[in-house]
DNA sequence: GTGGTTACCGAACGATCGTTCACTACTGGC
DNA sequence: GCCAGTAGTGAACGATCGTTCGGTAACCAC
């Protein structure tokens, strides 16, 4: 409680907004108030509105490598992993546990055309993930689980084009089935690049 | 000349804007000084913020229909309207002919999360679009040109993937190959629905 | 050439934007 | 008991937000 409390408090509520009326959407009044304080109060634990929305956007990466990543890499490498993975991200493009969907995806409809420190950071981190993605593909690919022509990189692009298809449709459609689709999308993609669904313990080859 | 040519000015620049800024990013200040005009002046011509937005939205469909849709028709039913659907849907998504991005996919995670018209109007015309690539999708499916356990909706969301990812691709990242790699996704699913590309004019059975 | 309509300007409205400043409680160290 | 620092208030700053209002040129009708 000596080091800031509150300041954990403002960046909770500034998720929760970012989620509903986006990292653009945030005003500095709108933020104070949802956490009961003046808007100078605010300038008491951040140096300007850009340092807020920066560390509103550390925060939730925070939490995504807390919640979703890190129980991941409890997985054995390859296949496995990558299917954690997956789900992890889809669970939290679902709830982030925010009420607005995924940050970083609305976020970065925002920030790809406005240059500055913000979208830096935001690319970075998704640069990072997309990596990290690409390095488990091709552990899967060395392990034999993925077949050998099997590029990393398309395959990459295809898992984002599920998540991104799964939030358009649950968010704008009001989709109830898109996160079956979403998964069925992901299922296909695996078994097209080489992989036995029939020797997968969770779905027993099966869909979804 | 007589009938608002102001007005078309308006709209126009208000499409440019939407698709750099976003819809919500859009100001009565910055466009009416965008078209050389007084806050005012916008007000001749339109009744709130809200009416400007909505028609920015509307040209912007009536633009995608006139330069992507309308072509398309012009193809045979089946899997040549639907791949000429996905290239115009690709081209209009790289630049419409605006500098920023496609308006549809950055004003829906502005829009997701805040009801009103401009929501409703943008879901109403989303789903007339996937209606209409689903329909297609059967077309081809009685056509014999895919095969008979296609799933329409499945096929259109996966379609929305390919999309979804090069936007996001393209423009957060900057990637180049982004565009290739959405042909690529969408020739798979084409391939995995039943359909021989070997048979297929324009590309020959090779990728890209 | 007078009257009405259309298209626009300039000024102002209250509200809110992000930010700064002077000030006040409360805390712990000594 | 004083001092330094932290956490916060309340008022104000200039700028901009969306909108309204009065006025004014230009055009068309008759």
């Amino acid at each position: 409680m000596p080091a800031s409390d509150t300041r954990e408090r403002i960046l909770d509520a500034g998720l929760a907004l970012a989620s509903e009326v986006g990292l653009q959407g945030i005003t500095i009044g709108s933020l104070a108030r949802s956490v009961d304080l003046t808007k100078a109060g605010l300038y008491a634990h951040f140096d300007s509105k850009d340092d807020i929305l920066l560390a509103i956007l550390r925060a939730a990466v925070e939490r995504f490598v807390e919640d979703g990543i890190r129980p991941s890499l409890r997985e054995t490498p390859g296949i496995g992993r990558l299917r954690a993975l997956f789900d992890a991200w889809l669970e939290w493009s679902k709830a982030p546990p925010l009420p607005g969907g995924c940050v970083f995806i609305s976020s970065a409809a925002e920030l790809d055309d406005r240059p500055g420190p913000l979208r830096d950071y935001l690319v970075e981190v998704q640069a990072d993930w997309a990596g990290l993605l690409g390095r488990e593909v091709k552990t899967a690919r060395e392990r034999g689980e993925l077949s050998g022509d099997v590029d990393p990189r398309q395959f990459v692009f295809e898992m984002y084009g599920s998540i991104l298809a799964f939030h358009y449709h649950a968010r704008l459609f009001e989709d109830r089935t898109a996160e079956t689709r979403a998964r069925w999308a992901f299922q296909e993609l695996l078994a097209r690049s080489g992989h036995d669904a029939s020797t997968d313990p969770k779905t027993g080859g099966a869909g979804a």
